[in-house]
Parts: C-alpha cells; sequence; structure tokens
DNA sequence: TTAATTTTGAAACGTTCATTTCAAATAAAA
DNA sequence: TTTTATTTGAAATGAACGTTTCAAAATTAA
C-alpha cells in the first residue's frame, strides 16, 4: 500500500504561513515556500494542490489557531467587560510579539487579496460575521450587568470593536511604542464605560 | 533641443494609481502599466526610472491630493471637533465611492510594504507623523474650548483618533452598509464627547 | 517477497516578470 | 535647415514565475 507522507504537515503549513505572513501571498514565491519547509515542489503540489490552496490552508490555520489561545486566555475573564479588555490586551501582545511588524495575517490578508479573490474574500467574511456575533454577545451580557453603557446597542459597539481591531493591528505595524498602543486599548475601552 | 513628453504625466500617474491601489505593488505587472497608460514600456521607463520609483510617485501623489481635498472640506467646519467629525464623514464617503471595495491606498500600503521596503516605510512614517500632529493639534484645540473632554490628553486622542482612521477603512473593505459605517463613525465620535 | 500505490527528486514546462536595447521619429535650438 | 537631444516603438533580454512530468525510491498489504 501507499507510501505515506513523511513530514510533518503542521510544522510545514507553520512554516509556510510564516513566510506568507511575512512576505503576504503575491510577493511569496513557490521557491520562498520550497526552502522554509525544505520539501520538493512535488511534494508541496502533491499535497496542497497549488500555492493559492496552501495559502487557504494557512489563512485557515492561522484563524483557528489564532481563535483558539484568544479563547484560552478569556477563560480567566470575571466579566464581559474584562473579556473585551483582554481581547485587546492579547492584541497588545501580539504586535509587541511581532517585531518584524507583519501586522495581523488576517488583516493583511483583507487588504491584499478581499477585493481580488471570492474564495479569500468570502473566508474572511465569514469570520468577521463570527467576530462581529461574538462581540456583540459579549457587549450584550456587559450591557446586562451594567459594566457597559448603553449608549449604543450591542451590535453597535460590537462594530465598533471590530474596526477598533483591525485599526489597533494596522497602527501596531508602524507604531511600536508600548505605552502609545497601551493608551489606544484604553482609549477604546473608556468608550464603553 | 530635446523633444518633449507628449503624454500628461498628471493623467498617467492617476491612470496608474488606479492599478496599483486595486491590486496592489506586488500583483501589478508592467504590462498591466502599459494597459492602463497606453505608453511604451520605454516612455514608462524613460520618465519614471522604475516600477518601484513610479509607484512611490503614485503613493506621493495620492496622498497629497487626498490631504488637499480634506483640507478644502473642512474649511467649512465650525470648530474643532466638527473637523474631526467631518474627517470620518470623509472617509465614510470615500468608502461608499469605493464600489470595488479597494480600501485605502496608504492603508493598503503599509499592511503590504511597510515591513518589507525602507523608502516606503518612510515615507508612509513620515505620512503618520504629520497626521498625528495635525490631529494632536485639532484635539488640544477642542478641549481648550471644552467641546472635547479632557479624561485623556490630545496626544492620547491622536493615536486613538490616528488608529480609528485605520480601522474604519479597513472595515469599509467588507463592510459596505452605510448605516453600520455610520454607526461606527458616531461612535468613535461619541468618546471625545 | 512480491505487488500495488504513493511520495519523492530533479529537471523541464511554457509563461510572465521587470528591465534594456537601439534604431527611427520627433521637436526645439542654432 | 541643420544640429542636437530626447522620446518613442518594437523587439529582445535573462531571470523568475507557478506548475507538470516521470522515473526512481519508498512503504505496506497481501
Amino acid at each position: 500500500m501507499p507510501k505515506v507522507e513523511t513530514f510533518n504537515r503542521d510544522l510545514v503549513v507553520e512554516q509556510v504561513t510564516s513566510v506568507f505572513h511575512d512576505k503576504g501571498f503575491n510577493a511569496t514565491s513557490m521557491q520562498d515556500i520550497v526552502d522554509a519547509t525544505g520539501l520538493n515542489r512535488s511534494s508541496i503540489y502533491n499535497s496542497f494542490g497549488s500555492k493559492h490552496n496552501l495559502f487557504l490552508e494557512c489563512l485557515k490555520t492561522y484563524k483557528d489557531k489564532f481563535g483558539t489561545i484568544l479563547s484560552e486566555e478569556l477563560g480567566v475573564a470575571t466579566n464581559p467587560l474584562e473579556s473585551i479588555k483582554m481581547i485587546f490586551e492579547f492584541y497588545l501582545k501580539e504586535i509587541n510579539k511581532d517585531e518584524q511588524d507583519k501586522g495581523c495575517f488576517l488583516v493583511n490578508c483583507t487588504s491584499e487579496m478581499a477585493n481580488q479573490d471570492d474564495a479569500i474574500s468570502r473566508f474572511l467574511c465569514k469570520n468577521q460575521n463570527d467576530t462581529l456575533q461574538f462581540l456583540e454577545d459579549l457587549v450584550a451580557q456587559g450591557q446586562q450587568s451594567n459594566l457597559i453603557n448603553q449608549k449604543k446597542t450591542a451590535k453597535e459597539y460590537a462594530l465598533y470593536l471590530y474596526s477598533n481591531m483591525q485599526g489597533f493591528r494596522m497602527t501596531g505595524i508602524l507604531i511600536s511604542n508600548k505605552t502609545e498602543l497601551e493608551s489606544i486599548k484604553n482609549t477604546i475601552i473608556q468608550t464603553l464605560i
């Protein structure tokens, strides 16, 4: 029967994601991917189909991993407002970790490909809607317990927070000053209180 | 003496900007640029030097044009808070005009190239600092006239607004609903009052 | 141990890339 | 009108692109 894939698929996806995240889809060549993984071209095509397909898999894995880590972190939150704070603190940590100022893979992908590639666009839209729903639930709970003001509806605050998440990630590309970024985070939260 | 350029440089830059804005730097080929302008390759190289140089010129022109139009619009503002509101209303109009959901050329460029290209990065940083200073001045004036609260310093609010400008432009790529976008704008302003 | 099936390595595929070349066309200065 | 400097058009440059090919190597069920 068949010889089986010898490489670690998860590891390969992680290595490729790192390249895509750094350079974007279009600036990343198949040669870059070969170099980053040490795999042969034919192994990559055999296992992933195409550069585009490989990119999509990286994107999905990144989103899942990101979501999982975030969920874990939010587990210790004592209330919904605390959860929202922790989301931005999580982003802040991500920005500080990001020494090459690559920004968020998902945000970059939106900027580069949302208007060019239907499959990517659908994925990003779905991800966006999930995030908005998640935020709306959090805000609604926060408003019920009077931790978050009622000047706006939960849905409106969800949109506001989502927009700020993207802006925060973008801002982190050119601004690395921790104090400045923390100030932005605090100002965003101030709106809800 | 010399034969003189027959084409309209401003028009050409505008045509090329449109392509770069739509597809980004890396996905735009020299052939795309030839097609968009109707010029010959050698004319382009003769007049602009390289794809990279042409891109930089487009970026600078975009920024200048953008800044000029915005300044004109802000001319009718009755006070600093009104000016800030109008900035976001201007962005809102830009998003609504943007039927192909291309997003902001400058934001997209930050996402695609800030961590890859020193010349571009320097330009973007300078532009960012100018914008931050402009916002800080506006906020400071607004605080002096008690139109904007003093929960945060002018500099902190400038950073917050800058981050929101980027987020707003990013959000506009995937969200086209005018009401939702307007709600985001209002929530951002609410923070200052 | 053999047969069946897949993954691999290395090379090649045709296409497109950004850029260059250079003679011909052009236009203003002399 | 001639000279001089420059822009053009068309073609070519070599390198890099994403993808395919195919025989050889590898693995496991029979």
